[in-house]
DNA sequence: GACACACTCGTACGGCGTTCAACTGCCTTT
DNA sequence: AAAGGCAGTTGAACGCCGTACGAGTGTGTC
């Protein structure tokens, strides 16, 4: 490891070059949303760009650095609010959600977001202003940093295992209440030992997966944001 | 696919095959832990075991699988307090650290455990004691899930974020402050252009990372759970 | 002695990330 | 106009991967 793309110095001047990485990155996003991670590989992106394989190698130095760049190119389309317009706790929220929907246009990230120190342009602009939310909320210090984290590691956390359900209800072709139909005649059995379980399966499964997935996330970043308003006194 | 390893039943009636495939669960967990996700291979696993890497796939249809044994394998050393004994508040918080140190020892575990509906047995029993808490601290109907979804979904975001820096660290093969210096000379450059950083970075860097950790795991989830105290009245 | 069956293995296939030396075509220098 | 350099591209090859398959082995039962 000789360090993260974006310290490292180019080792061409980039006359057009930059351009044609750009479209390399522009390339690995679209694959990458429409096979997800499991589905990129160097031989079918150079497919997409009419290239070979091989020719990757001179705009990127390796696979990962492509995803390195993939992830900082689409921290850009989350939007942090300034909290002077929707005040500390609305700007909090809006940020969340932005982030929710973000991810889920782009599914790989959960697992990419982690494997990587984040320091690429997007995600220092993001960082800042994401932390001027929460200076602007009252925290001082070490603080602003966990209650950043903290929101952060709720939304990704939830997010995660949202994207998950989601590849699968898309991967089985099934419309969505087929496919809850069957996963639950799957658990049913398997939950046979837990009765309380049971209650709790067909209270899911009776009604709109997608609503109570919006209420749910709403309810943890809603009691995550009341025990901010906690601490920050009255 | 026809479904997960729980719910189909076993083609061969298991004589002493289950003590076998309890083997393979076994080495499987190992060789994750020292090596990785990425470090697994049925070759190495059959290496591991003194056998050939086709002979797994007798006690197992796919690696996939083998994955699914290993998480529910990792689920059982989670423990879930009976909120009788510590109260609500004290239960959320045990099991809330007890996960917290299971994905530390067990770093593969956030990039496997969204990726299939877990309905092994442990899992079961995980998710019936982790609901017992909710219940017991006053939430009904859906809000029980909702409270426990958050929980989980903070920890296991914020972990699976503290696991990949660790597992950077410690690739690295250098003390901490060491790293930490080291990461520090790299993003100080990158974020010239963001002046507040700056002073974030040399914050965090100020400090022992495992304490700040600590306490910033601390602060969201007492946050979260002031949250869920708001919502339950006084 | 014969058969069944649980289990193991070697071989092989197609795909992966990446290295490397060879090639192409344009720009600059003379 | 000739020569050289250099950005960009390429195909072949290496060692790894998950896994399908058919042939083997040993033990237990009739």
């Amino acid at each position: 490891m000789t360090g993260s793309v974006w310290t490292r110095t180019p080792a061409q001047p980039p006359p057009r070059e930059a351009l044609s990485r750009a479209q390399v990155v522009r390339a690995t996003v679209e694959l990458l949303d429409e096979e997800g991670l499991a589905g990129l590989s160097m031989r079918k992106l150079g497919a997409k760009l009419s290239v070979a394989a091989t020719t990757l190698y001179w705009h990127v130095q390796t696979k990962d650095d492509l995803l390195e760049y993939a992830l900082d190119e689409t921290y850009a389309e989350i939007d942090v609010p300034d909290p002077g317009l929707a005040g500390w706790r609305g700007a909090a929220t809006l940020f969340a959600h932005s982030m929710r929907s973000t991810v889920i246009r782009h599914p790989w990230l959960p697992a990419v977001v982690n494997s990587r120190i984040s320091i690429g342009p997007n995600a220092m602009a993001l960082s800042t202003r994401a932390m001027a939310i929460f200076r602007a909320a009252g925290f001082t210090g070490r603080d602003v940093d966990n209650a950043a984290s903290a929101v952060i590691s709720y939304t990704l956390g939830f997010v995660a295992s949202e994207v998950s359900w989601r590849t699968m209800v898309k991967e089985s072709g099934k419309p969505v209440e087929r496919w809850t139909e069957e996963a639950m005649a799957q658990a049913i059995p398997a939950a046979e030992a837990f009765p309380e379980i049971k209650d709790l399966l067909e209270l899911r499964a009776s009604s709109d997966p997608y609503a109570a997935l919006n209420e749910s996330f709403t309810f943890g970043l809603e009691s995550l944001l009341d025990g901010f308003a906690v601490r920050l006194g009255p």
